[in-house]
Parts: C-alpha cells; structure tokens; sequence
DNA sequence: CTGTTAGCGCGTTCAA
DNA sequence: TTGAACGCGCTAACAG
C-alpha cells in the first residue's frame, strides 16, 4: 500500500514549491496561468485531492455544525418535528459549504462527545445543558444555540416559541368548545426544571386553566416521550382508567398515536374523543388526518438556528435569543363537546 | 481574546514536557501517578482540553462516519425507512465512539462534498455513484458501503436485500389474492439503469406476472418519490383516471400516503382497495395501521453498514456484499379482490 | 519505569 | 513565486 500522495510529491512533479500548488487549489490568481496549468494537471495525473483534515487544521475550521443527541438517537430521530428542524438547519448547512454531524453521546458520555466534537458550533434541542457540558463548551470557546432552551442565558443563545402563551392558547382553545374533562400529556421534563419546554408549557396550561376557573386537580396530567409509540400506549392506560372528551398533548407525534389508539378502540377522532396536537408536522409533508394543532415551523427554527450559529462563528453579532411565531390551526379533531 | 490553551501552556505550567501532558490524557501508565495528578490539575486550572481536531491530524482518522445524501437532504430524511437506517448507524458509531456525519451535496456538488468530506468512511443508500464521485473516493482510499445500492463492485462493498426476490413475493401475494386490476407505484429511478433498486424490484415483478401469465401491458405502472405526499398525490392521479382494486408500492412511506388519499376519497382501505406496501416501517414505531407489507429492518441495514465499514477501516478483511433477510407481513390492508 | 527530545502529519500563509 | 514558520498534539527512539 503506497503512501496518499501529498501536496509535495506534486509540487516536485510539476517543478514548483508547495505555496504554488496550494495557491493553483485555493486562490490561481496568485498565480500564472501556466502554473495553475501545470499543477493541476500533475495532481490529475498522479491522482491528487488535497487532504480535507489537513486543510481544516491549518485553517482553524471544521467546516461542520453539530447536532447533539441528548440520549437516543432513535426517540429524537424518531419525531417528524426534529427532521423538519434538521432539514432546515441542512439547508443553511449547504448553502455555507458545511456539513451537519449528529453528536450522539461518545461512550454514553454526552461531556465526553462534547470534547471530542469536531465541529464550529453546536446545536442542542430541547434540553437543558448540564454544568459540566456547558463548563467544555466555554473552554472550547464553542458557540452554541440552543433550539427550544432556557431562554435568556449569557452563553447560550437559543431559538424557540414563547413556549408558555402557545400552550395557554393551546388549552384555551380546548377550554372554549366545552371540554373539562381533560387529558394532558406533557413531554417528559428532562430536568424537573420549570426552564424546561415541558416547564413552561405547563404554566402556560396553569394560566389558561385559571382564565376559565377550573381547578388544576380536575385535569388528567400524565407525560410521555415524544413518539408515536409513546401515545399510543398513553392513550392505552388514560382510557383505561378514566373517559377525557379531549387529549391535549405537547407534540404532534404524540397526538398521532393517541388518534391511532382511539381509532383501535373503535372509536372515532373528534366525534368521540376529540384530540389536539403541538407542532404542525402536516407541514413536513406528513399526513396528519385533520389533527388540530399549535403549529410552529420546524424548519424556520433549524434555519435561524444555523444562522444564527453561522453568525457567531464568523464573529458577528447575533442576538442572544430569537423567537418565532406560532399560530394556532383549526382541524377536524377538535370538536364542540357532547352535551 | 486570549489564546487557546496548549499542551505547551500545561507542560510548562505543570514543569513537565509536552510528551508527558500528552500521555496524562491518552496512557496515564506511561508516566507517574503523581505526574499524572500534576498534569491534570494543572489542565483543568488553567482550562486545557486536548484540540480534537490536531488529534486527529496527528493520529490520521476523523472520528467520523459519512452519511451521503443524494439531493435534497428533505427527502430522504422524511422517510421513516431512512430514519430507521440512520438509527441503526448511530448506535454502531456511538459503540465505537464516532460521531455521524451528514453529507450534503456542497454548493450542490456531490463530488466536492466527497472531495472535503472529513470523515473515515463512507456510505450511501439506494443510489448509483457515478464514475467521478468513485474516483475520488479511490483517490482518497475511502472506503464505501452502499446500502441498497449496486451489488457487485470491486471498491464499493454493499449490504440489502434480495429485491428482484422480494418484489416477486410482494406481487405474488397481491396476485394470489385475486387481484388484476394493480396499480404499482415504484420508486424513481435515479439512473435509468436496472442496477438500480427500481431496476431490480421491476425484474422481480415481472418474474411474478409471467408466473401467472399476466401481461405486463395490464397493469398501471407509475413512480413517486418515497415520502408521504407523492404517495397521496400519486394515487389521487391514479384513481382519477381508473379503478385499480390494488395499490403496490415501493416503500411503506408512499403506501401511508395512498392509504390517506383513499380514506380522503371516503373509501375503505382493504375492503375497497388493497393496499400493498414495502419496508415494514412499523417496527420504527410508525403507525401503520395494520399495512400489509413486505418487512425488511432498517435497522438492521444500518447496523450492518456501519460494522462493515468499520471492519474496512480498521483493515480487516470484509465481505463484500451483506444480503439481510426479508419477509412478508400480513396485514388487513390487502383483502381477496371482490367478485 | 519515568520522562524527554525531536520529528511528524499536510496544507496554509506571510514576509521576502 | 518561494522558503520557512505555523497549527497542535502524537509517538518512536532514547536517556536517566
């Protein structure tokens, strides 16, 4: 097995030093025509492609974004909501030459991954960094965004809703067509913060609730991961054990599953049961059979993030935290209750 | 902006040489406890963590496995069956400690992302790679897994399943059932070769209409994008022009969007059309509501993939060529033909 | 066994 | 157009 070729085997080759042959790859107009000619030629010939890690070394960039996985990569992969936020941070990706890599936890070790990653920047979804990993990030002087995150933060910067007025209008809405018996399922809250999207969400409920005068204890309140699965099997035991009119859940994904249970049961979306979901996910071209929902563009959110990340690499200022809009979207699963 | 801290910076803080930092943080057996105890205070006093990226430089490997997308990253993530891929990847790479890396066509190139990819391996799925984009990667000498892709390849090692046989067997179920009137929905092909999986599932259902001497003329044969949309727009087109008593498609993302248009159009799935789906995207924990399909584990594909590639860095000795089983599972979406 | 020296990996880039 | 320094950590060879 031969040794790669390298910038100065070729440089020796075509007869010029190995600025020139850099020069011909990076920037011909330093150079003659000739030159640029003759260099290229010779890597051609002797089968030349400048090392990508080398040049990234000595130019002090990755020429990558980073994407970290909390746990599994197989719950947050699992969500259409996280591909649309992926795909739109992959567009911004592109557009900049970059490639997007998916940091899952190195060894089980998520400060571990954070150490080792190799990337200009990073990007978290939804949940809140440890001491430890945030404590890396400032040695590494890594940028980060955080999508969905505590919001006001020195070091993090973040993209998300206001998560607390989407959920209030979320519960209102339901409020309003005369359900009281209710079923919340919250995502799970990674931390028992209440800066956690699960936190602020529920407040958001907390304020709806008491617009309407309802007592918080009359309303089921159970959690779940944010897979199809994990509603479906939610849905399971709720309606093993009690009859709510109407689900309210925190993803779409969830609200997915639940219609699928209720519908396993015999029982129609809407008519019987109604069902509200959080996200949009019609919107990343999946088929959502007329769930009702709090719609948020994942996409947009991927996109300002990216941005937003490519802003803090290039040493620009960025704003420390970026909000955007949510609306909510009438369908057919969420009907006036039976008298 | 102060400089980053260096291995220089420790060795000299802690009085001792940069071999022996360096040491501290890869084979504390190679100097003293008390050195190593030193150094490590010293590092985190002074904020050190060893530079990934030099670390790499100098060791050769990138820490990092390829995920080659064709086109538009939209796409292909959309699809549960890619997602189930990806997963299985991500927990081979998490194994060995490796991140995964998305690959975008840069600056729409597919060549250049090859070109600056810095990753040890690389793999794609269900697509030809053209002369160019091989040359590169022999020129690199990095080493290729195409999943779904070209079987035999000198350079390029594969894993998939047998899919003229699995087409077959697919078809022969509609057919047994009583079905004449098919329409099938194929996957593009993204050459016009019949390497392609397209090329190899249409020899496959060919082999099953001549076993029941059915002219190939008699059946509708279209062709749609895996994801849920062109499914639903696919089959609106079809069943605004004829009657087909069965749907066959490619890939269960497409079958979940057919299922939605028929349901739209106020039919029954199953008890009006049959249904007829591949992949088996339910074991990803997608809904499926009870499709009939032809089972083939994303995960499994992507596990193997990775190992595979895995195997070639590390210069073991690799098959060539994976072929993972399949199999056939019975749903309720594809019911005997009415009289 | 502990620790050091020195050179390496491969392009990039500045001063000449 | 080029020589040489540089980026940063790794590691073979060697000395105490």
């Amino acid at each position: 097995m031969s040794k790669r070729t390298t910038i100065q085997d070729i440089a020796e080759k075509a007869g010029y030093s190995k600025a020139a042959v850099s020069f011909a790859f990076n920037d011909p107009s330093k150079i003659s025509k000739e030159a640029h000619d003759r260099i290229l030629a010779t890597a051609r010939e002797l089968g030349y492609i400048p090392d990508p890690m080398a040049r990234n070394f000595s130019r002090g960039r990755h020429m990558a974004l980073g994407f970290l996985l909390p746990q599994m990569l197989q719950e947050s992969l699992q969500n259409p909501y996280t591909q649309s936020v992926i795909r739109g941070i992959g567009e911004v990706c592109q557009e900049h030459g970059y490639m997007l890599t998916l940091i899952p936890p190195l060894h089980s070790s998520v400060s571990e991954a954070v150490k080792n990653a190799t990337v200009d920047g990073l990007m978290t979804m939804g949940f809140v960094l440890s001491g430890k990993v945030r404590s890396i990030l400032r040695i590494r002087r890594m940028p980060v965004v955080s999508i969905d995150g505590e919001a006001d933060d020195d070091d993090v910067h973040s993209v998300s809703i206001d998560d607390e007025k989407a959920a209030e209008l979320q519960l209102r809405k339901v409020l309003e067509k005369g359900h009281r018996r209710i079923a919340i399922i919250a995502l799970p809250d990674d931390a028992y913060e209440s800066s956690s999207i699960a936190g602020r969400r529920r407040k958001g409920y907390g304020n709806a609730l008491s617009a309407f005068s309802i007592p918080p204890e009359s309303i089921i309140v159970s959690s779940a991961k944010a897979t199809f699965r994990s509603g479906m099997e939610t849905a399971g035991r709720i309606l093993d054990a009690s009859s709510p009119t109407c689900f309210v859940t925190m993803s779409d994904a969830v609200a997915i599953g639940v219609m699928s249970e209720i519908r396993r049961r015999g029982l129609t979306v809407g008519d019987d049961i109604s069902v509200m979901g959080f996200d949009g996910i019609e919107d990343s071209g999946f088929p959502c059979y007329g769930l009702s929902t709090i719609a948020q563009s994942g996409e947009e959110k991927g996109i300002r993030s990216a941005e937003l990340l490519f802003m803090m690499i290039d040493g620009k200022e960025a704003p420390s935290s970026i909000i955007i809009p949510y609306e909510y979207r009438e369908g057919t699963t969420l009907k006036e209750v039976k008298a």
